[in-house]
DNA sequence: AGACATGTTGCTCA
DNA sequence: ATGAGCAACATGTC
C-alpha cells in the first residue's frame, strides 16, 4: 500500500488518536518477528512504557513518532524516536483500548482511549527505534523531499545522467533521489509527463527532464492533498478520494483504458516491477 | 494451482 | 569502483 502520501495518511491517523491521550500505558510486540530486526522489542518497550507522544512527521515512506518521559526519582528522562516503514503491506490503524492483538499486529501502543496498531502480514516493513536527544540517522539521511527546493530540475538531470542506461521507470523508484515514489506514483508521473517507462534515463530530452521533474512535484502534491487530506482533515479511507482522471484508478487490472486518450492501457514488467502506461501518449524514442 | 502484490536489500556480473 | 538486473524475503488474495 504505502508510498509517500499513504505514509502521511497513516501518520495522521495515529497522530489524531495519540493527541487525545498521549500516554502509553501498555505495549504489545511480536518480539521475534522480522520487523524488529533493527530495533530490539524489549528495549523499545522499556523506553516507551509510560512515555507520552509528542510529535510526528512523515518523509518519503518513513514515519517518525517522538515520545518523551520526564525524569522521576528512580529513572532519568528519556526521549524516544520510533520509526516505521510500512513495506508492502504495512498499515497503521486505531482501535478501541481493549483491542486484542491479531495475527499480524506486530506493535500495539495502548493509551487510555485507543490502541495504536501497526500490522503487516508480509513483514517487509521495518521498525526503527532510538533513544536520546539527537535525531537518528535513519531519519536524517532521507533524501531531500520532492517538494523541497533541494529537489531541483538540475539535480534530477544529473541523476538521470548517472543512471543513463536504466529504464526511467526503474530510476524513479530509487529512493536516494526520489524519496517516497513507489510503483503507482512512478507510473502516474510518467503517464502525465508522456514518457515511455522503458525509455533509458540518459536519452530523455532536456524538455522531457524538466517535465518529469515538474510532474514528480505535481503528483506528490496532489497525492498528499487527496490521500492524506489538507490541514487537519483526514479522509475516512485510503485512496477513496482519488479521481478517475488519474491513471491510478485504471492501472490495476487488465483491460483498463487511458483516461486522457480513452485508448487501451499496456502492462508489462519494466525495471523489475509491473508497469502500466498509455501507448497512445507514451512512446519510445531514440 | 499458480500468478501476482503500492518495497528493499544483497548478490552477481559487466 | 560503479551501475544494472534479479532473486529473496513472508503471506495473502484472486
Amino acid at each position: 500500500m504505502p508510498e509517500l502520501a499513504e505514509a502521511e495518511f497513516f501518520r495522521k491517523r495515529w497522530h489524531q488518536a495519540a493527541l487525545r491521550s498521549p500516554r502509553i500505558l501498555r505495549i504489545h510486540t511480536h518480539d521475534d518477528k522480522k520487523l524488529f530486526r533493527t530495533a530490539p522489542a524489549a528495549a523499545l518497550r522499556a523506553a516507551l512504557i509510560h512515555s507520552s507522544y509528542s510529535t510526528s512527521a512523515a518523509a518519503a515512506k518513513q514515519i517518525l513518532f517522538r515520545f518523551q518521559r520526564p525524569a522521576i526519582a528512580t529513572a532519568p528522562a528519556i526521549e524516544s524516536w520510533l520509526g516505521i516503514h510500512l513495506g508492502m503491506t504495512g498499515e497503521l490503524s486505531v482501535f478501541e483500548p481493549r483491542h486484542i492483538p491479531r495475527k499480524h499486529d506486530h506493535l500495539i501502543l495502548y493509551t487510555s482511549t485507543h490502541a495504536l496498531v501497526f500490522s503487516d502480514p508480509r513483514m517487509f516493513g521495518r521498525i526503527q527505534f532510538q533513544s536520546g536527544s539527537t535525531a537518528p540517522t535513519w531519519w536524517t539521511q532521507i533524501a531531500p523531499a520532492l517538494l523541497s527546493t533541494a529537489f531541483s530540475d538540475k539535480v534530477v538531470a544529473a541523476f538521470l545522467n548517472r543512471r543513463a542506461r536504466a529504464p526511467i521507470k526503474a530510476v524513479l523508484l530509487m529512493q536516494e533521489r526520489f524519496p517516497g515514489i513507489g510503483n503507482w506514483m512512478a507510473d502516474e508521473i510518467l503517464w502525465r509527463a508522456a514518457i515511455h517507462p522503458a525509455q533509458p534515463a540518459g536519452t530523455l530530452q532536456p524538455a522531457e527532464v524538466k517535465k518529469l521533474w515538474r510532474e514528480c512535484r505535481a503528483v506528490a502534491r496532489l497525492a498528499l492533498n487527496t490521500i492524506a487530506g489538507r490541514g487537519d482533515d483526514l479522509p475516512a479511507d485510503l485512496n477513496i478520494a482519488i479521481p478517475d482522471t488519474w491513471l491510478f484508478n485504471h492501472r490495476w487490472g487488465k483491460g483498463g483504458h487511458c483516461p486522457k486518450t480513452n485508448k487501451p492501457l499496456a502492462r508489462a514488467e519494466i525495471g523489475g516491477r509491473t508497469t502500466c502506461w498509455s501507448p497512445a501518449r507514451q512512446k519510445l524514442h531514440a
